[in-house]
RNA sequence: GGCGAGGUAGCUCAGCUGGUUAGAGCGCAUGAUUCAUAAUCAUGAGGUCGGCGGUUCAAUCCCGCCUCUCGCUACCA
């Protein structure tokens, strides 16, 4: 592995509109943190940059809904996430963020290079535009009737009761949420980066230059490459935002995952006004992404392609990306209150910072989708934290109290035993930094726990409380092997567990060693007066555990509560208007899946009139013996449509039930077919 | 459906380019021990390495098919 002069080191910028969960840290920042205090440690010279994203169209929203501007709903969740980043001892150089000015005139600056080096392409497209507002709206800005399930508040991206993701022009009756005019399509201008035109760049960077990536990663990217790469849009209709900074582009932003990513390079400005470039401009720097799976594309190929195109730009080394964290079985999700907050978390368990960080290290998803669950975080504390290391540490204090008032007893001589298990010091570190080097940090904690492990069998095996009434010399020794041991176990676990590592390092009286020191073993030389012992971590007792299950289990109540809201009556109609629709009892005389669709089938319906062929929804739910013989209600006027190639001929009506499961709607006896529902 | 990632002991995970009896931590059982927050130490039980085929002298590791989980994507009149 090179080796590099400078280090950069970046994580995902959270999103502004919510607080920070446990699933952000395990996935990001607390690797990120690790990865950095380790690199630190080693005398090298690294930046850590984070921030907050504070642009985008649901920022827009959730200022609309709570009454506020935007800036007062960033400047509230990049305060808290700020604040709760520093409590948790995430040790960022700077943590800033995208509205800044800084970060606008970077933004703005970059778009400007690439606009004027040819790099985009100008297209012109339809929108939805508000004439009362004089703004193009953004899909998540337009409302309507769900074509899917007939939700009335449907959004132009996605039906948040169904779930199906739409464009805002199949919506029904499209209104506009900043009027409540109707929009009318209207045409637009906006650049385009050609991202088809890096394809050939990012395979050869990423899929022959960098086989070493996570296999995660790397096959995302390859997927993605594969595909074949299209032009994306990097401007938006909207005022919340970098404005495009062009003539002709007036009222117009940059869309938020160009100007994101960005936020790394403006954040780097403000820290090193003057050397900044020595890190984004310098082949002997190291850039490394950390992020989440779900960013995979932004960091690997468009971000890369963004950097390519300015071109005096380094691109990353390494983007560690991790899967997802599962809370208790369950996916976390902010929007359904499903998730273990950060600050709350530093409320309910203060002084605790250091057992979510390892229990997130030690369960961290690198490989897969992992499960956090309180009890086992319990169980890490007592069986691990507790038991193993803050035991040892204790064992060798309290021992040294004992005998010596705490002082460091003098050696006497070395036993073969002794110099073997003080010999392993060294090797645990060289194993702690290979895994750490290669991003492989649930192996690195595991190692670092190793050595209160050795230093644990080291007691059992010297007795040093039987040896103190027969040989005292010999006691001497042992406890100060012990420890020196404890106080390697000090420095290598800083890493991980900064605020324990400092409290150790208190009780000890253990002065600035450099890292390179760890594998020593003076480091605590005889007659250096040890501080008062005290517990290095407490046990956590079932009630607490149990109050955090039972906020999780009010909030599944809740959640069920909330799930079902009958949908409001719609606007009323004429008896006319509602006999225009055809409905009709039909039999379903055949029915197969359609290929290549989870969720089609193709049905033939005697209707009494015809005998037809309808395509629906229902696969998931019904096999095709069970529909063949059923009698359904069926909307025969509804115009032909295309589905999979297939005509479907009208609709068949279903009843979708609170949870998504869909029911027939069907005469409850046996009725002729083509009878008129009405 | 397409693509990607994953399916290894009760739980959480290792297993690097195929090679002797498949590993670790936690949990469990038994024994030892009492300096320590009943904390520790030793020993042990426990796996048809998702299923079926194939390549090979040899496969958890390579290939094909199937199946389950997660993500991206298509589809939902």
């Amino acid at each position: 592995m090179k080796e590099f002069k400078r280090h950069l080191v970046t994580t995902a910028l959270p999103y502004a509109n919510g607080p920070v969960h446990i699933g952000h840290l395990a996935g990001v920042y607390v690797p990120a943190d690790i990865y950095v205090r380790y690199l630190r440690l080693r005398g090298r010279d690294v930046v850590f940059i984070g921030g907050s994203d504070e642009h985008g169209v649901p920022i827009t929203i959730k200022a609309r809904q709570a009454g506020v501007s935007p800036q007062e709903i960033v400047d509230r969740y990049h305060a808290l996430i700020k604040d709760s980043f520093e409590r948790f001892g995430i040790s960022f150089d700077i943590y800033s963020r995208t509205t800044s000015k800084i970060h606008h005139q970077t933004a703005s600056n970059f778009f400007k290079t690439l606009y004027d080096n040819g790099k985009f392409v100008e297209k012109e497209t339809e929108q939805y535009y508000d004439a009362e507002a004089h703004q193009f709206l953004a899909d998540r800005y337009i409302t309507g009737t769900c074509p899917h399930c007939g939700n009335e508040r449907a959004y132009g991206d996605q039906c948040e009761q169904c779930g199906t993701s739409l464009n805002a022009t199949d919506l029904i009756n499209p209104k506009s949420t900043l009027s409540g005019s109707v929009p009318v399509l209207r045409a637009t201008k906006h650049w385009y980066l050609p991202l088809d035109q890096y394809e050939p760049f990012l395979r050869d960077w990423i899929l022959e230059g960098h086989k070493e990536w996570k296999s995660n990663v790397y096959g995302q990217c390859k997927s993605w490459l594969d595909l074949g790469l299209q032009p994306r849009a990097v401007t938006r209709d909207l005022d919340w935002g970098v404005p495009v900074p062009i003539k002709g582009a007036e009222g117009k932003v940059l869309y938020v995952w160009f100007d994101a990513p960005i936020g790394y390079i403006s954040n780097t400005k403000e820290l090193l006004p003057d050397t900044w470039e020595d890190y984004w401009k310098s082949d002997d720097c190291s850039m490394v992404h950390f992020i989440g799976k779900d960013n995979i594309v932004f960091h690997c190929i468009i971000f890369p392609a963004m950097l390519k195109a300015e071109g005096s730009f380094i691109l990353p080394q390494n983007v560690p990306a991790n899967e997802f964290l599962n809370l208790e079985n369950d996916k976390i999700s902010t929007s359904r209150n499903w998730a273990v907050w950060l600050h709350e978390y530093l409320d309910d368990f203060p002084g605790k910072e250091d057992v979510l960080r390892y229990t997130l290290t030690a369960n961290a998803p690198e490989t897969k989708d992992n499960n956090f669950t309180w009890k086992d975080f319990q169980d890490r504390n007592n069986n691990e934290l507790v038991a193993i290391y803050g035991n040892f540490v204790n064992r060798a204090l309290v021992l040294t109290q004992k005998y010596f008032d705490g002082i460091v007893p003098k050696i006497a001589d070395l036993t073969d035993y002794d110099k073997e298990t003080l010999a392993e010091i060294a090797l645990i570190r060289a194993n702690v930094e290979n895994s750490l080097e290669n991003f492989r940090f649930r192996e690195g904690l595991k190692e670092t726990m190793n050595l209160a492990r050795l230093g644990n069998k080291y007691l059992a095996d010297t007795e040093p409380w039987k040896l103190i009434k027969t040989d005292e010399a010999r006691v001497k020794t042992i406890l100060n092997v012990a420890l020196q041991l404890a106080a390697n176990m000090a420095l290598l676990s800083e890493p991980f567990l900064p605020f324990s590592s400092a409290r150790l390092k208190e009780m000890l009286h253990l002065p600035e060693i450099a890292w390179e020191c760890i594998g020593n073993s003076d480091l605590l030389t005889s007659g250096h007066m040890l501080g008062e012992p005290f517990l290095l971590f407490e046990k956590i007792e079932d009630e607490d555990i149990e109050k955090q299950l039972k906020r999780l289990a009010d909030t599944k109540v809740a959640n069920e509560k909330n799930s079902f809201k009958a949908s409001p009556a719609k606007s009323d109609i004429s008896y006319d208007e509602f006999s225009t629709m055809d409905i009709r009892v039909g039999t379903v005389l055949e029915a197969a899946k359609v290929p290549k669709t989870d969720k089609l089938m193709k049905l033939l319906i005697d209707t009494g009139i015809d005998k037809r062929t309808i395509v629906s929804g229902i696969a998931a739910y019904f096999t095709p013996e069970e529909l063949v013989g059923k009698q359904v209600c069926v909307l025969v006027n509804l115009a032909p449509r295309k589905l999979k190639g297939i005509d479907s001929q009208g609709m068949i009506l279903l009843a979708e039930d609170a949870d998504g499961k869909l029911v027939f709607v069907t005469p409850d006896q046996a009725v002729m077919n083509g009878v008129v529902v009405k």
